[in-house]
DNA sequence: ACCGAAGTTGGGCGAAGGTCCAATATCGGT
DNA sequence: ACCGATATTGGACCTTCGCCCAACTTCGGT
């Protein structure tokens, strides 16, 4: 579809013929491709933190795709995972899918088939990667805060007044807000209204009032 | 474990020997137990909005499990689903998977492997089930907002003063502060913090400032 | 033609929040 | 012993908000 490759698929199949045919059908859809003969070999290439995802036998000599979409997510290394098998073993592509594959086809697999879950795998691993972006930058605002000030912003996003804050601190409402001031600084917050939803996203969540 | 049924199963096999089993099993265990011969028979009976789960076999005369995986899917019946099935399919089991299957077992099945997927199962359909109710509350009370407040509604929640929402709406501010007190009354918040949190899992977006 | 709901605006008052100014005490590390 | 970060408090000032009172217009249904 698009001129320049529109991910990255790594393929890992211990079997050379697989992994030939896999590699052509997949450039020629306009993927880049790396393929690897074993879990091993992946695993010893660097992450790759651009569009990708991975294509991947589950039976394998040293070390399963199974194993390896455990150790990924162990971890965390967010890598969409789309399997494919030549055994048909329902209990295998049951934990895959409970281990959050995007799919998993059996061979011998229709081009297009591949091709969408590939697709879609992509997709997922941006959306996924995006996602825990967001949460890490919140985590890391959260972190700059004093044990005071993470205080202070617990109670803030339950909705509870300044004065209120203060009694329950044991302080003078002055302090809270400077306290609060602080927080909304640092947590890059325009508003209560935006603090609430850095909180919920970052996982400071609010006791019902 | 517990001497009151714990949950209630619904069983739907379309083989008597099977269904007498399962039935004789979940029952030692302590679950109430309905079994039906179909899914058609299964469905004239009303939902039940207990804690429960199906115990649903794939293939069967006359509509299969994933058929009525689907029909519950689209009727927002949420009822939790563990597959039993005495074929070895793996594009099956890969769809009830992504129809949000609990489990898919293979005959023959272990009786504690079945327990534990049950009882997940029903966890999880009561866990979905309080989400959802939680969701529709928030929602029947969005309804209740007339369109005016509505709209002041998504703006408070933006993180706007009262002053800026009657710039954006062309009104005067006292006007806004009538209608944000009663969005307050209405969806029961106590305090911005809560509003914030009601539209979040309300589904009222707001927009980033 | 009347009535109620919805939307609008007004005044005023007290509470709460945000932002300047500055000051003090403690604690851990250099 | 000194310094920086943290926590604390004070005052003054302005803005914003929430809530009480009341009033007007418009619109749709009875």
């Amino acid at each position: 579809m698009t001129s320049p490759p529109a991910a990255l698929v790594f393929v890992v199949d211990d079997d050379p013929d697989v992994r030939q045919s896999l590699t052509r059908l997949l450039r020629a859809s306009g993927f880049a491709v790396e393929a690897f003969a074993s879990v091993r070999d992946f695993l010893a290439r660097p992450a790759y933190d651009g569009p990708c995802c991975l294509l991947l036998d589950v039976r394998m000599p040293g070390g399963t795709g199974l194993d390896l979409q455990q150790a990924l997510t162990s971890a965390g290394r967010l890598v969409s995972i789309v399997f494919i098998t030549g055994h048909v073993d329902v209990r295998e592509s049951v934990q895959a899918m409970k281990g959050g594959a995007v799919d998993f086809l059996t061979k011998p697999v229709a081009a297009q088939e591949l091709l969408a879950a590939i697709r879609r795998a992509v997709a997922r691993t941006l959306e996924d990667r995006r996602e825990r972006a967001r949460v890490t930058e919140i985590r890391e605002r959260i972190g700059t805060l004093t044990p005071r000030e993470a205080e202070v912003f617990a109670l803030v996003v339950t909705g509870m007044l300044n004065k209120q804050i203060a009694n329950s601190l044991g302080v003078v409402e002055k302090t809270v807000k400077v306290h609060r001031a602080r927080v909304m600084q640092k947590m890059r917050a325009g508003s209560v209204a935006e603090l609430v939803r850095l909180a919920g996203t970052g996982g400071v969540l609010a006791a019902r009032s």
